[in-house]
Formats: C-alpha cells, sequence, structure tokens
RNA sequence: GCCCCUGUGUCCCAACCGGCAGAGGAAGUCGCCUUAAAAGCGAUCAGUUGCGGGUUCGAGUCCCGCCGGGGGCACCA
C-alpha cells in the first residue's frame, strides 16, 4: 500500500535546523484524534455567550443517518464532508450548534444477513454501526457522539410505537382491506413509493398485487397543506425537491358529478372539466372495482370475470405502458346524463384506475385523447363541444384540448371563457343537487405494514371480542421476540406470526386469548420523527422534551440525498404537521433549508460490483489521508453536481495541504503580533478572502470557497518568498486564516498549522476571523475604455471618481483618442468607476 | 408526450445587478532539483462561452427557436 513518505528534509540545505516540508498524514490524523477525544469540542451547548452576555445563537446542522450496512462508502464520504462545512462554519461564526448523527438501524438487509448466517439481526446491525461510528470519528466529522442512538434501540422504537398509537387516537392510522403491491423476492408489501417501474426499489423483483388488511397513515388529510407548505421551502429547498413533491401530491380542481342509474345506487366521478359534461357520450369505471361488478347485469357479468382475469394476469410493467390498446367491456347498464338527460353506456376497463377519484369517470372523447382512443376501439360516439378551431376530433382521431367556443353546450353555447364555463356549470349542479365543485389528489394513504421481523412492532393486539386493542402505553415497548437464522426466512406473513409464545398474549381489555398484530412497521416511520429525538435523545417522558426542541428545531440545514425527495420528505413534514396538531411543537416544517449532494460516480458510471470500476474509501483514505479525500470531495464542483473520481485529484489536494501547511512552518513573528502594522497588500487579500468565503458559505459555495484559499496560500507564498518576508505580521495574520478556513475541511491539516503558529487547540473553536471593513475597499479600480465594445484602454481611477470625470479622462487617453479620430462620438455610456463605452 | 435543470480552455469548474471571458485545480509543455527517474518546486500554453436569431451602446449572463446531457411526472380523468 503507497504511503506518504515520511518527513524529509529540503535537499538543497542539509542543515538540520531547516523546515520540514511534508508532514506525515497518518501520524498527524492519530494525534488529534486523541486530543479531540479529550476536548469535545463539538458538545452542543458549548458555545461561549456573546458579548451581550446573551446566549448564543443556535443552529441545528442535520443530515441524513445512515442506514448501518457495512463500512462507509464514498457517497457518506461526501455528503458528510459537505455537511461538515456547514457545521463548522458555524461554530467558528459563534453559534451554538446541534449536530447530531445515529443509525436507521432497522430494516430489511441485516434480516437477510441474519438468515444466511444463522444470527441475529441485532449482529449485523450493531457490529456494522461500531465501524462505522469508529470510522465517522478517524474522517473527523464535527459530530456531537453523545447524542447518538438507533432506530431500532428499545428505547427509541418505544416512541415510535406510542407515535404511532396517538396517531391513531386521532383517526390518522387505520386499517383496510385492499389490494397492495407485494415484492414476491421479498415477500412484503411495498408503499407506491417504493415501487419504480413496476419493480421493487429495493430488490428489483417485478411487483405483483396482493389483497390484503394493512395499516395505512391518513396522510392525504394533509395533502393541501402538505402542498401549502412547500410554498414557503421554495426558497431554501432545491427547485427538483420542491417539484417533486408537488408532482407527488398531484393536487387538481374539478367537479364530483352524480349520474343516476336504473335499478342502482348513483355513480359519482371526477372530472376536471366539468365544462365538457354536454360532450360525454359514455361512463368507464375501473373494472377492478367493486363498482364495476356491483354495477354489472347478469348476461355481462362473464364477460366481465374473463375481461378481469384477462387484466391481473397483465403485470404492473404491461399497465405501464401508456400507449398500448385500449380495452375493456360494456356492463350493461346506462347512465343519465344529469344535465341533458342522456342515457350514456357504462362500460369497465383497466384505463381507469379504482383508487384515482372515484374509480369512475364520465368520457369525453372529443376532449381526452384516452376516452378517444376507447371511443375508437369500440366504435362509441363522438361529440365536439369546444370548437378550438382545430378539425374535429370524430374525424382525426386527436382530441383537443386546447380553449375555444363552447358548441352542442346548451346554456354554454358561444361562451369562449373556459373558466366560466366550468364556473356554469358547476353552479348548475350544485343548485340540483347532483353534483359540487371539488379538489383531488394523486397522492395516496401511507401503507405502513410490512411482513417483515427487523422493525418496529405494531402496538395492537386483536381481539375476538373487542377487536383491534391499543396495547397500553405503560406496556411499551412490544419487544420483538428473539429470532434467528431460518426463523426469519420470509414466507409470505410476518416471522413474527410464527414466533407463537410472542403473539399469543391476553387481551389488554377483557383478558382473553388475543393475538399480537404479527407486522412491523415502514422503516420510513422510524425515520419521520427521529431529527425531534436528537434534541433530548435521553428523554423518557416522551418522544421528545418539548422544551428541548423548542430550543433546537427546525433544523437549519438538512443535507442528504435527492433520492429521498418525495419519500422520507413528504413523510416527514406529515409528521411534523400531526405533531403541531397535538400540541407538542409549534412549527409546521421540520426543515428550515436543504442541500442535496451529488453521487460520486467513476469515470460516467456509477460505481458498481459488476462494472468492476468501485473507488474504495478506505483505500483512498489510506493512501491520501482524511483531509485530502475530504478536500477532493468538497472542491470538486458544486455540492448538487456529481463528482466522477476519474476527474478529481486526491493527490493534488494532498499537495495543496502540504503548501499550506509549509507556511506554518515559516512564520517568525510571535502570536498576538499587531497585525495593523503589516504589508497592506497581502492584508487585503487576507480582508478579501475572509470576507468573500463568508457569503459563498452561506449560499454553499463550497468549491468556490477552497480555491480561494488556494488564491490566498499563493498570494502568502509570494509574500513570505519576494515579497515582505516572513516576519511581516500580515503574514501571520493569513497563515491563521487560512488555518481556520481550512479547518472547515481539512481539520488535521488546520489543527497542526494551528499548533505550529504557537497556539492551543483546537483550531475548529478559534472563530470566524475578524475583517478590518477598510481594507475591503480598494483605494484605486481599472476602469475599462471601450470604443464600439471593444477595449482601447484601461484607467486607474480612485473608486469613488465622478462620471464626468471619468469621461473626461476617458475621452483624453492617447489609445481612445487613436480609436476615435475622424469619427464620430454618437454617444458616451458611463458606468463609474468601472467602464466607458463610446459609441461612434 | 408534458414539466424542470444544464451546456465556458484538453478535462473538472469560476465569472456580483448585463460591463475586461478566467479565480482555483487536473492534464500538457518548458525549466530547477537529481548520476538518472519519480516526487517536489517554478514558469507557461490554452477560447467563435452547444447552434441560430432577437433585445441592448454592450450578452456567457436576458428573450425566442433548435441540438446535446441530466432529472421529475406519465392511462391520475
Amino acid at each position: 500500500m503507497p504511503r506518504v513518505r515520511p518527513a524529509h528534509t529540503r535537499k538543497r540545505s542539509m542543515d538540520e535546523h531547516e523546515q520540514p516540508t511534508t508532514y506525515d498524514v497518518h501520524a498527524v490524523q492519530s494525534k488529534w484524534r486523541a486530543v479531540w477525544d479529550e476536548l469535545e469540542p463539538f458538545r452542543a451547548g458549548s458555545a461561549a455567550p456573546g458579548p451581550d452576555g446573551q446566549p448564543a445563537e443556535k443552529r441545528y446542522a442535520l443530515t441524513m443517518f445512515p442506514y448501518p450496512s457495512g463500512d462507509l462508502h464514498m457517497g457518506h464520504a461526501e455528503v458528510t464532508a459537505l455537511h461538515d462545512v456547514i457545521a463548522r462554519y458555524w461554530w467558528q461564526k459563534g453559534y451554538d450548534v446541534l449536530n447530531p448523527m445515529g443509525w436507521d438501524s432497522f430494516g430489511l438487509p441485516a434480516e437477510n444477513a441474519a438468515f444466511r448466517n444463522d444470527e441475529h439481526p441485532a449482529t449485523y446491525t450493531y457490529a456494522n454501526i461500531a465501524t462505522q461510528l469508529d470510522s465517522f470519528r478517524n474522517y473527523a466529522i464535527s459530530f456531537d457522539w453523545s447524542r447518538r442512538f438507533n432506530t431500532s434501540d428499545p428505547e427509541y422504537y418505544r416512541w415510535t410505537q406510542w407515535l404511532f398509537l396517538k396517531f391513531r387516537e386521532r383517526g390518522l392510522a387505520y386499517r383496510k382491506n385492499s389490494p397492495v403491491n407485494w415484492c414476491p423476492h421479498d415477500q412484503t408489501v411495498l408503499a407506491n413509493e417504493q415501487v419504480v417501474d413496476g419493480r421493487c426499489e429495493r430488490c428489483g423483483a417485478e411487483v405483483t398485487k396482493r389483497e390484503l388488511t394493512q395499516w395505512y397513515f391518513k396522510i392525504t388529510d394533509y395533502a393541501q397543506e402538505l402542498l401549502d407548505g412547500l410554498d414557503e421551502l421554495e426558497a431554501t429547498w432545491p427547485a427538483r425537491v420542491v417539484t417533486a413533491q408537488r408532482n407527488w401530491i398531484g393536487r387538481s380542481e374539478g367537479a364530483h358529478v352524480t349520474f343516476e342509474i336504473a335499478g342502482h345506487d348513483p355513480v359519482t366521478v371526477f372530472t376536471t372539466r366539468p365544462d365538457t359534461l354536454y360532450g360525454a357520450t359514455f361512463m368507464v369505471v375501473a373494472a377492478d372495482a367493486p363498482l364495476a361488478a356491483s354495477l354489472v347485469t347478469d348476461e355481462q357479468r362473464p364477460a366481465l370475470e374473463a375481461y378481469l382475469d384477462e387484466v391481473r394476469k397483465a403485470s404492473d410493467i404491461d399497465r405501464l405502458a401508456t400507449d398500448r390498446p385500449k380495452s375493456g367491456v360494456p356492463l350493461g347498464v346506462t347512465a343519465t346524463n344529469p344535465v341533458n338527460g342522456e342515457q350514456l353506456p357504462v362500460w369497465a376497463s383497466d384505463y381507469v384506475l379504482a383508487d384515482y377519484g372515484t374509480g369512475a369517470i364520465m368520457a369525453v372523447p372529443a376532449h381526452d385523447q384516452r376516452d378517444l382512443d376507447f371511443a375508437k376501439a369500440f366504435d362509441l360516439p363522438v361529440r365536439m363541444v369546444v370548437d378550438t378551431g382545430e378539425d374535429d376530433p370524430a374525424a382525426t382521431y386527436v382530441a383537443t384540448t386546447g380553449d375555444g367556443t363552447y358548441v352542442n353546450s346548451g346554456p354554454l353555447d358561444g361562451l369562449r371563457d373556459k373558466a366560466a364555463g366550468i364556473r356554469t356549470i358547476i353552479e348548475r349542479l350544485e343548485a340540483d343537487g347532483s353534483g359540487t365543485g371539488t379538489v383531488n389528489f394523486r397522492l395516496r394513504d401511507w401503507l405502513l405494514s410490512r411482513q417483515r421481523y427487523w422493525g418496529c412492532p405494531i402496538p395492537i393486539v386483536h381481539c375476538e371480542k373487542d377487536g383491534e386493542v391499543a396495547v397500553p402505553e405503560d406496556q411499551l415497548p412490544v419487544l420483538l421476540p428473539e429470532l434467528r437464522g431460518a426463523d426469519l426466512k420470509p414466507q409470505g406473513v410476518s416471522p413474527l406470526a410464527a414466533a407463537t409464545d410472542w403473539v399469543e398474549v391476553e387481551c389488554p381489555t377483557c383478558g382473553g386469548p388475543a393475538t399480537r398484530d404479527s407486522d412491523t412497521m415502514d422503516t420510513f416511520v422510524d425515520s419521520s420523527w427521529y431529527f425531534l429525538r436528537y434534541c433530548s435523545p435521553q428523554y423518557t417522558d416522551g418522544p421528545f422534551d418539548v422544551e428541548a426542541v423548542r430550543q433546537w428545531m427546525p433544523a437549519d440545514i438538512y443535507v442528504g440525498g435527492v433520492e429521498h425527495a418525495v419519500l422520507h420528505l413528504l413523510y416527514a413534514r406529515f409528521f411534523t404537521k400531526v405533531l403541531r396538531d397535538m400540541g407538542m411543537l409549534d412549527f409546521s416544517e421540520p426543515f428550515a433549508a436543504q442541500l442535496n449532494q451529488g453521487q460520486v460516480i467513476n469515470e460516467g458510471k456509477k460505481m458498481s460490483k459488476s462494472l468492476g470500476n468501485g473507488v474504495q474509501l478506505g483505500s483512498q483514505l489510506e493512501e491520501f489521508g482524511v483531509d485530502a479525500v475530504r478536500l477532493t470531495l468538497v472542491f470538486a464542483g458544486p455540492p448538487e453536481d456529481d463528482i466522477d473520481w476519474a476527474d478529481v485529484s486526491p493527490g493534488g489536494s494532498l499537495r495543496f495541504l502540504q503548501r499550506a501547511w509549509r507556511l506554518s512552518g515559516d512564520v517568525t513573528s510571535e502570536p498576538g503580533v499587531d497585525v495593523g502594522t503589516g504589508d497592506v497588500a497581502l492584508r487585503r487579500v487576507t480582508a478579501r478572502t475572509v470576507h468573500d468565503a463568508d457569503e459563498l458559505l452561506a449560499s454553499f459555495r463550497f468549491n468556490v470557497v477552497v480555491a480561494r484559499v488556494m488564491e490566498l496560500v499563493n498570494a502568502t507564498r509570494k509574500a513570505i518568498d519576494s515579497g515582505c518576508g516572513p516576519a511581516d505580521p500580515a503574514v501571520r495574520e493569513a497563515v491563521e486564516a487560512v488555518a481556520v478556513l481550512l479547518s472547515l475541511v481539512a481539520p488535521y491539516t488546520a489543527e497542526e498549522m494551528w499548533s505550529r503558529l504557537g497556539h492551543e487547540p483546537t483550531v475548529a473553536r478559534a472563530g470566524w476571523p475578524s475583517v478590518d471593513p477598510a481594507l475591503l475597499v480598494t483605494e484605486s479600480v481599472t476602469a475599462v475604455v471601450q470604443v464600439k465594445g471593444k477595449v482601447k484602454a484601461r484607467l486607474e481611477v480612485s473608486p469613488d471618481v465622478s462620471a464626468a470625470d471619468l469621461e473626461a479622462l476617458a475621452l483624453t487617453d492617447e489609445a481612445v483618442v487613436r480609436a476615435i479620430e475622424g469619427q464620430q462620438v454618437r454617444r458616451v455610456i458611463v458606468r463609474e468607476p468601472n467602464l466607458v463605452n463610446i459609441v461612434v
């Protein structure tokens, strides 16, 4: 394994008093890690009061906690390196920072590993946590480890269960029987969000449907609020997360319209275009909805059943193809159009979804392509009711969806305004009780039952006499039974169901025989409130101490992967709003700002075992050291961009760090020297760098900050070698600034520099360098003189030069005079103090 | 199909409110150091800002169209 060479002396002089030119990365790492373990510089609550005696302002730096699968990898390294720049910056700025970390430690991989190795899932889980904890410490992220916990700890999941029961008391957790996504490989149900392109997000197996009774959270009650809340997050959350959530919630405005059906209950449809009601020529209900079975005539029943068999055979992947031909069967009944009394044939088809809207639609083939395709397939009538000026859809089979003049539409005829048309029809429907304006959401309730072992047990007991009974609070947590190895094999029901001793209990209400609910919760439940627990991780009287949460929340920044744009982030927002309604929180959004990091890739491709292009974090750390790897990740580009490891240079990062470190050995002035007497040119560079870094950090432009620090290092090197010399106080000021700025990214190097500059540890809490505003004002600027937009001259002028003076200076400049010679000056644009443009 | 983001030296990337296209790094080239090479140190090279049009005294930046790359939604009525 290649190692950084040990420190050696300069070749050009064998004098042993010469400064060494490199430091031993690994020796420095073990040295400072021990010092930090002693000092614990990052305890939340340890910031000094401000000069006015007031306690320091709080900052909560949150990063998505990991699942403990093996050791840390490049992805962890990147996200925590970026996150740590923010946390350490806040410490330097004097804030009191809460920067906690823990593990999202329930989940499938542990269970699979336990089955393979004939052990308990906890064995795998807690061994990996120990490994990752050690790696994080070595990686020098400024976490406050005193607050760590794991979601699989009974002290934690006790409160997950408690919250479940509170949600249930509020009617927000309920059971229903419905077709659910089923992963045949993992042998468990999946939420809609965990099905991607018809496949299991985790294992890639094709997802099928199953009819099961399952627990749901009623997130749809909060659909409107979850949507509205995005408005205030727009400024501080990545745009793609906000739009992804908006799309996912999928609000649409329209109307419920009720159609009478002779001999049946009336059927209500949802439509966004009630104004096209006169163009409805048939109705379609979802073939797999109970409604279809209840409407169908005896003559048509065999046809419907045959069709349903066909539909069920088609996988979700087939169903996702949007261009496949329309299919369906008539149900043999007709519905009455409430506005004109027309009898519309009712069909069943799989292009109508059972779980969106009411599971039934009115078909307006002239103005909806899907309905038109269906009408074409079964030769149903097409009636245009909005004349857009385009060809009649009945002839072209191209539905028109634009604005136009209403025709064949009774009271709407001749009207051109779509909004007015919609309003008119809704008013009419509401007047005669056959419909109402309404809003519909794409968002479905959150399916949370999982048929797995390694998760949070659902604290419910099923009793024949009393039905669903909540486990009393004083009996929480419902602990997992001890199962291992083959007991965990997926078998279609939760492994818990087979643990007879555990399942069979007395009913808490009547004392009679009862069974525990044997499903466990989706792990997204665990992660929907962990950020609250960090505020008071040892609290025993509730999930969190309300006062501690008031002190720290909301999180000021949440750093993590964009893959959680709609899953975790939506659920966490939902939990926050429910807890607020329970009176436990006084805010509605948990994460004030968000930063999504890109991925680390290699040679243009995602790193994977099958491609054999993986870059091991461990080997990079061994070869280049923690600081160089962190610096490389931060410097590679904007945080949200992907980093191609083939494009970056950890060796270059290490070289830079050594160069920066070397400066600290060259400084010959003493700590505390009066910098006011130092070289002004260098002082200006230092002041400008510190000032700009402040602004750049606030907008997460960490790569530019690093570039600016490199500039400062280069300028300082020059000042030492061929400028004011190593003894000048400005050199000390510059190098101290470099140490503090570098402490955000390269804490070991920064600490070593700080120590060589004669300071006590730790540089991490040294404080942000102060900047004399006078040094930010330049005494002269370069004004550019353009003739017809081309630069002809440069003038050194005072920054507060007047427009008239600058114009006069420009017009008398020799080069300018030459350039405009013989031409008519038509206009002179002056933008003092930077620019003069002469139009000829 | 619809929506969003993006395109700057060989490569990764900077460029405030429209005002000198270049901060930083990598690679290349040339030196210094070395018996030599690597490493290190120093210097240096690098352009029709994807294409076409428009607005403007002036466009990498704003507007329109196209092309390439990335992402979201997609039978959601």
